[in-house]
DNA sequence: TAAACATATCGATAATCATCTATATGATTT
DNA sequence: AAATCATATAGATGATTATCGATATGTTTA
């Protein structure tokens, strides 16, 4: 997966707010709706909604509505990608270990 | 190397502005003074120097004074340590990284 | 159907910050 | 010593944004 420059711009930002890496943090832990994620923290339901709403245009949450819940969870591929396009970025190679041979 | 929440966040700004995200790329392809950057974009000086201390205070940029030139240079250990941390904060596959030789 | 609940949106505010021009500081050169 | 060059700092400004309270919208339950 390839992601384009503003798309990594993008979620360079949505994870450069604490409070919002924090929140991230405990999405990547459990799928949460948006008050499970609310009763984790000290900041108002609009604010986590805010949050919510940045991560996922950012593409690294998945929104999926349920009756009258709205669960939220990570899309590890975005992140990973996210991770590999820093690191080629950086110009930080990763080392692939190779099994010893028996 | 472990990185405490205060500079992985502050790291974490300071790779989501693009301009200075930009700067710090060409950096990484080569240690530069102020004027090198400055000729490659399109920002005023005091600009690039804003951008090269917020880089260098995240603790990325190494700073050395030679005359009247300062030269910038990435600090690939704390790169990687960073991208470490954000691997893990992330739930992702921790692989081992190392930084590419010149 | 009314009340209670979950979430999103609106509008406002204060803080942060990217950028600029002007200028200061310090080093080299003529 | 004066002029020139490299970099940093000061101060201002406009843009972005994290946050809030109030409210709207949509869903479940009594």
């Amino acid at each position: 997966m390839k992601l384009a420059t503003e798309e990594f711009d993008r979620i360079s930002k949505a994870l450069a707010d604490p409070q919002r890496r924090e929140i991230l943090q405990k999405l990547v832990a459990r799928r949460m709706n948006c008050s499970d994620v609310h009763a984790m923290f000290n900041v108002s339901q609009p604010t986590v909604s805010h949050h919510l709403k940045e991560l996922a245009i950012a593409g690294i949450l998945d929104k999926e509505k349920q009756g009258q819940f709205c669960f939220y969870q990570v899309k590890a591929e975005v992140l990973s990608a996210y991770v590999a396009e820093l690191q080629r970025r950086l110009g930080l190679e990763a080392i692939a270990v190779a099994p010893r041979m028996k």
